[in-house]
DNA sequence: TAAGTGTATTAATTCAACTCGTACACTTCG
DNA sequence: CGAAGTGTACGAGTTGAATTAATACACTTA
């Protein structure tokens, strides 16, 4: 009943925090399905040991995701994903609620700030996650 | 004859960059109708001696405004406001361009990201949401 | 030429973000 | 209870981007 063997890897060259890292490829993680609510994730010093950081980086990042309801926290037993965690639509509310408030601010309709959104879609390929380092 | 008494104000508590302040009253002046395509922007000197600030500080707001195509450099006369300036979706570019990275990072669909759009865009109704800062 | 435009260059300063070391509170389970 | 596991509060160190300014320059206009 082992976990997959390693859930996270660095990318030392990419100018990302670390924490960010680890933020980034456990919502990915979610969103794929390969964690799923209910789930526990690793344990903070287990993951601090696998990529030699400190602890505290770790927790930083778990901070994080609680913070974005993307996990809870159980004490004594660890970071469990959450319910809601599986939308990713949430992790963007905020994002979202930001630039819907600045368009009105600047007169934009609705019509005019989706054909934006469709335009930058189209545009943007970049910023593909972390890959995974699979051990099989 | 006297051009509007005063175009920029400075508000020092809010904790906004000066040069980012008046980068945001241009864009606000241009997007309400105040200041039109064709138009004249009060001279890098004139502002700086207004607001007490150093010319180089109105210059990069200037610059901003003119990457960001709303203004035109015309050398020995001054900036003047493009028309693809008074399109205030170029204003929500940079906002929007981060909106979609996310999203998509998260496995989001465009139509997903769309209809969370148009959710947020229903649910609000402020009278004069704070501007944007930029996310960090 | 005189007076007006914007700006390249350089430097000082600030300030938030990031990471880590240490010690602590807590829960589980033998 | 005690050992071993969980996450974290606190504090300090470092770094790097962002912001602002002083100065001198290139350019256009009239």
């Amino acid at each position: 009943m082992s976990p997959p063997p390693r859930m996270f890897s660095l990318n030392p060259s990419s100018g990302i925090p670390i924490y960010r890292q680890i933020v980034q490829q456990a919502r990915f993680a979610i969103a794929s399905g390969r964690v799923e609510p209910g789930d526990r994730l690793p344990s903070v010093r287990t993951i601090a040991t696998q990529l030699g950081v400190n602890p505290m980086t770790v927790s930083k990042a778990y901070s994080t995701l609680e913070q974005a309801g993307v996990v809870v926290r159980h004490p004594g037993i660890g970071m469990v994903v959450s319910e809601a965690g599986a939308d990713p639509a949430g992790a963007i509310e905020a994002d979202a609620q930001a630039l819907v408030a600045t368009a009105k601010q600047l007169g934009l309709s609705r019509k005019e700030l989706v054909e934006r959104i469709n335009k930058q879609w189209r545009e943007e390929w970049i910023d593909q996650p972390i890959p995974l380092r699979r051990s099989r």
